[in-house]
DNA sequence: TCGCAGGTGGTCG
DNA sequence: CGACCACCTGCG
């Protein structure tokens, strides 16, 4: 058991429900189970030194199969805890009550520094599909496809699958899967990361196959520590359409606006109204 | 039965 | 270019 004190703006729910990852699972105690760095651990937060639990109070977080050193080396980075979150909501919020209202429902959400390879596959498969059915889909993939990662409260866990061992594949054998089309786009993806390597640009993530504009915005995000990205799908279409007045089509107009509006945070802004707008749903 | 779900690629005009 | 539209799959 590991332990990070006295951290402020983190809440898990936020964080691990906001649509940026779909390997974390909430149990009844309200703590998140999921897997990263080969790795499964839990993670729960309990009130830190002030006792109280105030939004804007710190928070102790508890890292369960994980020692203190891979706490302070990967899950501080991965958790993004060594970021100013309470000068960037400051940021947007200003002279902005809709942002305002969306950060005071999400004050807790951290953009996590994730694996760029999964996110790729995550967000390929995120495309015209449902969350729960998203989860799913990788879930299956990293049980017939992926290494063992270990037992973890009785639940055997596995990797994400390799470029190379799904290169090797074909759409029969992801047929298990139930990826539907996406199954080919897969395939070609992790072919041509096997034959170029992984690039780190946006230009390279939109000459994979199945990687529009949305998708390498969301993998920009969250894998590559660009907060600047801000992926525009069906409900920030409709937060930007009903709450900022932007024609409901106009992709275009949304993504200046947020360059202009949210500058270098426009991701994280992103989040806050993607959370924000979603909640009203509560169909997941 | 049919539309829809965190889009993209292909095909028109 | 910009505006359609098909697309696997499973659920309501």
């Amino acid at each position: 058991m590991a332990i990070i004190r006295n951290v402020q703006d983190f809440h898990p729910d936020h964080t691990f429900d906001c649509g940026q990852c779909f390997r974390w699972t909430r149990e009844e105690d309200g703590s998140y189970t999921g897997i990263a760095f080969g790795r499964p651990v839990n993670i729960r937060v309990i009130p830190g030194k002030a006792g109280s639990d105030r939004p804007e109070d710190p928070v102790d977080i508890l890292i369960e199969n994980a020692t203190q050193e891979e706490a302070e080396t990967l899950w501080r980075s991965y958790l993004d805890l060594d970021r100013d979150y309470g000068r960037i909501k400051n940021q947007l919020a200003t002279e902005d009550p809709v942002m305002e209202r969306a950060i005071r429902h999400g004050y807790g959400i951290r953009i996590l520094n994730q694996d760029r390879w999964e996110t790729i596959l995550s967000f390929l498969i995120s495309q015209n599909n449902n969350i729960p059915r998203i989860r799913g889909c990788i879930e299956s993939l990293c049980r017939h496809f992926g290494e063992p990662a270990g037992e973890y409260r009785g639940k055997q866990y596995y990797d994400i699958p390799t470029p190379e061992r799904l290169a090797a594949l074909s759409v029969e054998d992801l047929a298990p899967c139930r990826l539907g089309y996406r199954a080919r786009y897969i395939l070609e993806t992790a072919r041509q990361v096997r034959e170029q390597g992984i690039g780190d640009t946006s230009d390279y993530l939109r000459s994979l196959c199945g990687v529009g504009e949305k998708v390498a915005n969301c993998i920009l995000l969250f894998s590559m520590n660009r907060l600047e990205s801000f992926p525009v799908d069906v409900w920030v279409r409709r937060v930007m359409h009903e709450l900022y007045g932007i024609p409901e089509k106009d992709t275009a107009a949304m993504t200046d606006y947020a360059a202009k509006h949210f500058g270098p945070y426009g991701g994280i802004a992103q989040q806050y109204l993607f959370y924000y707008i979603r909640e009203g749903q509560e169909t997941c």
